[in-house]
DNA sequence: AAGTGGTCTAGACCACTTT
DNA sequence: AAGTGGTCTAGACCACTTC
């Protein structure tokens, strides 16, 4: 059966039992335009690339550390370093681990100045951006509202935490903020925990929660200031306002976070770059 | 000097005459940590992108056509073929050319479904999105202003071309939108040409202009609607719009238009994704 | 059957970091 | 000196398209 001698001896090795759920390039039998030409396959640095998303799911790897070399990867999964060099590419290109040259490959984390604007596309008009100060207005816990329990995917009996705050840069109030959580993964969140933490929000989430963002989908809006809004971001009634609604999502594309940002850009604009 | 087998040959092919312009990897000197590692190193794939970006450029293959096979263009540069590829791939990822298995690698080009939404980012809240109607409002050439000059890279007293045109989704009037365009580079526009050009906007530019929009950065803000801008879009004065300043770039990072929208945001919305 | 891009391997060497 | 990711090559085979 032997007719190469290269790439066969990769697919017996992927087909051994030691990663019995790895899914091997399809070998047809030639001349056999066999019925059904299969659905499921998937060439192998893509299965690598799952296996390893898993483990960075699992926690195996937690943000921030060092993950095992591509020769260890390489071994383990009993794949060229190439394939799993390929695989941790993408990887790196979702944002998912940061390579470092010389050190190795690091899971991605919240707490890097790189990441704090992945997030955050707002940017002063003049001057370099700045992290800004954050005051937690409410957080209390409620059963979630039809629509938020349906962008969540959650059922509408399910708690969920909402929390209500206020970004100011310079000292000025630009951002209103209501962000709303499943109940069942954030449970021990508290205002106090909120207020007393310093950093970014997706930071604590990463840290103390173990759910990590790794993507979101951003639906923006112009919208007027109603009473109670120009009340707490102390602007004129019927300001125009950027509405930002933000679904994000974690591994596997769950969505765990649901949030709607009104942003004052008088001074900040939005910035998003067309590739 | 022969210190190896594989990689010193690459490096004495690169250094022929056919291609006198390449760049090649720093030859060290074993031992000599020589006075000033050489700051214009770049890896031979970058060397290898940037040849295809001229190619390209220049229009020796044109928006559309059919680029030569990765066999081919290592041969002619004197590289390996997995080299060319991983060139390829970066121009696959910045969208300037589009691969297709068993055909071949194409120029990208704005006449395609696919292209279409790259640049125009407001959706429907429902349905699907269907591309917009136009109509031009006026079509002038000036002398830039002075923010104008600024943002094009040009002179103040050179001349630009004015475009303000209306867009139109399901009949509704929802996009005003006004366009500066260096003179130099469009000359023969006029509001004919532009009225009776059906389909993109950056499809009459890459066709009749030889320029080729490769990417924009926007600064989005939310603004109300003045007594003249309420009157063209037929809706009611103050009514918050989402302001899209955009300048876009063709090769070499080049400014060549700037254009501002005002978006009615009532029964669309700007998508984005974070990722 | 021939040609294209896509996957996978194996091995060499380079650049960078740490020991 | 050893280990990491980064570059480059060479060759095999696969998937897809066209002739």
């Amino acid at each position: 059966m032997l007719d190469g001698n290269g790439g066969i001896v990769v697919k017996l090795r992927a087909m051994n039992t030691v990663l019995p759920n790895l899914i091997v390039n399809n070998v047809q039998s030639p001349g056999g335009s066999a019925a059904g030409s299969s659905p499921t396959f998937s060439p192998l640095y893509q299965q690598i690339k799952a296996l390893i998303t898993q483990s960075l799911q699992s926690g195996e790897w937690k943000p921030g550390e060092l993950i095992p070399s591509e020769v260890e990867l390489a071994l383990r999964f009993k794949v060229s370093q190439g394939t799993v060099r390929k695989a941790i590419d993408e990887l790196a290109a979702d944002n998912l681990v940061v390579r470092r040259q010389g050190k190795g490959t690091f899971v991605a984390t919240h707490h890097e100045e790189r990441a704090q604007f992945r997030f955050l596309r707002l940017i002063p008009d003049e001057g370099v951006a700045g992290y800004p100060e954050n005051k937690i207005v409410e957080v209390k816990r409620l059963r979630a509202p039809a629509e938020v329990a349906r962008l969540l995917d959650i059922k509408s009996a399910d708690s969920v935490i909402f929390i209500q705050r206020i970004q100011y840069f310079s000292g000025l109030a630009t951002i209103l903020e209501e962000i709303w959580l499943p109940g069942v993964l954030f449970k021990g969140l508290t205002a106090e925990r909120l207020i007393e933490y310093k950093g970014p929000m997706y930071g604590l989430f990463e840290s103390e929660f173990g759910t990590r963002m790794i993507r979101a989908a951003e639906k923006i809006r112009a919208v007027s200031a109603d009473t109670v809004v120009s009340a707490l971001l102390q602007i004129s009634l019927n300001t125009a306002l950027l509405s930002v609604e933000r679904v994000s999502y974690t591994y596997g594309d769950k969505p765990v976070e649901l949030r709607r940002g009104l942003y004052v850009t008088e001074r900040h604009h939005y910035k998003n770059e067309l590739n």
